[in-house]
DNA sequence: GTCTATACAGCGATAGAC
DNA sequence: GTCTATCGCTGTATAGAC
């Protein structure tokens, strides 16, 4: 048996592309930048991912598996539906914290030039976090922490969106507080009481 | 005295590039697309922008001015201030109906990959729409149309960036009426009576 | 599973004729 | 003001050795 070994080449290259996307979007890296950084050739990455569009499909599962994981322990860590909206927020604000905008929300930008396959696992990764956080806001309406005009469905996306957006126009201004600020003020809408 | 000529050429590049960045990004589109949809030659699209960078700037600044006509133009309109914000999530609206994402949204999710003049230009955009917006929440306070915790400031941020969102994710959905729920409820946050 | 070598289209940009 | 021609570079992708 093998000693322990560090992440797979694989792995390694889906590392380094997802921050590149984050960073600089799908048409702002190169096969080239990322055989660069990881000192492999740039046939080493064909081995793994055939081209870009294989690549981009790859980064956007392993990013919304990831983001599913995160949702499942929000809802495990017993809060109100209040302090799971806040904790939502919150994994934006790690994302932002490392200077990137999130994956699926730079490709939303870039959504007309993508492969058709990315495409469909962007949508897939917004429907999963509106599925998600429609069962919060269930919830905290059952318990009357949460209150909604309109469907829950409707606020949901209105939620995922105006994170989305906060992000975005944080990072041109270098700003976290604006993004908590915003996030803030967003959230205040569904759980003031009326 | 000539006749009544039509576009000049540097005009109608500007025309062609403003939809290519709308719909596919920065990096998104070539010297070669504009040339090839305008019928002239790579050069000529040189001669009138030397190169991207300027090109870029030139866009920009083009689009903030007639963004702020329209913003006089609300203002002229004598429309409450509740009036003027639903007012201005149109002005968004009109912009998707096209299939278009946000010129300056777009360019702030590519932000780090923008020649710096782009970028200066960029953040100029958001502070012009967030200084306008912040005097007419002011004016609805004044007269108690608009209900605000916080400063001013922040909520006319907070609406910026929740319509720029609410626009990233409504193209890939190709839902407009995506849009138009999120905008009511974000600005319902603003202007529902306490 | 990773390499060398290479193909070939596309990129932004320039020179110089008209 | 627009053209033809071309540069040097980078883009994605492939063939074939090891």
């Amino acid at each position: 048996m093998k000693g322990v070994k560090g992440p797979g080449t694989a792995e390694r290259i889906l590392d380094v592309a997802e921050r590149m996307v984050q960073e600089r979007g799908f048409n702002g890296f190169s096969y080239a930048d990322i055989a660069a950084e990881l000192r492999v050739s740039k046939p080493a990455l064909h081995y793994h991912y055939p081209g870009k569009a294989e690549l981009g499909v790859a980064l956007v599962d392993r990013y919304t598996a990831r983001f599913t994981e995160a949702l499942a322990s929000l809802d495990n860590a017993g809060l109100s539906a209040p302090a799971t909206l806040a904790g939502y927020a919150n994994l934006y604000l790690a994302v932002l914290r490392e200077h990137r905008m999130c994956l699926c929300g730079m490709l939303a930008a870039e959504y007309t030039t993508l492969p058709e396959p990315m495409q469909a696992s962007v949508l897939a990764f917004f429907a999963a976090n509106e599925a998600w956080l429609t069962t919060v806001l269930d919830r905290g309406i059952t318990d009357g922490t949460v209150h909604v005009t309109g469907a829950t469905g409707d606020a949901a996306a209105t939620i995922v969106s105006g994170l989305e957006g906060a992000m975005l126009l944080a990072r041109p201004h270098t700003d976290l507080t604006r993004f908590e600020t915003a996030a803030a003020a967003l959230l205040a809408g569904f759980t003031r009481l009326p």
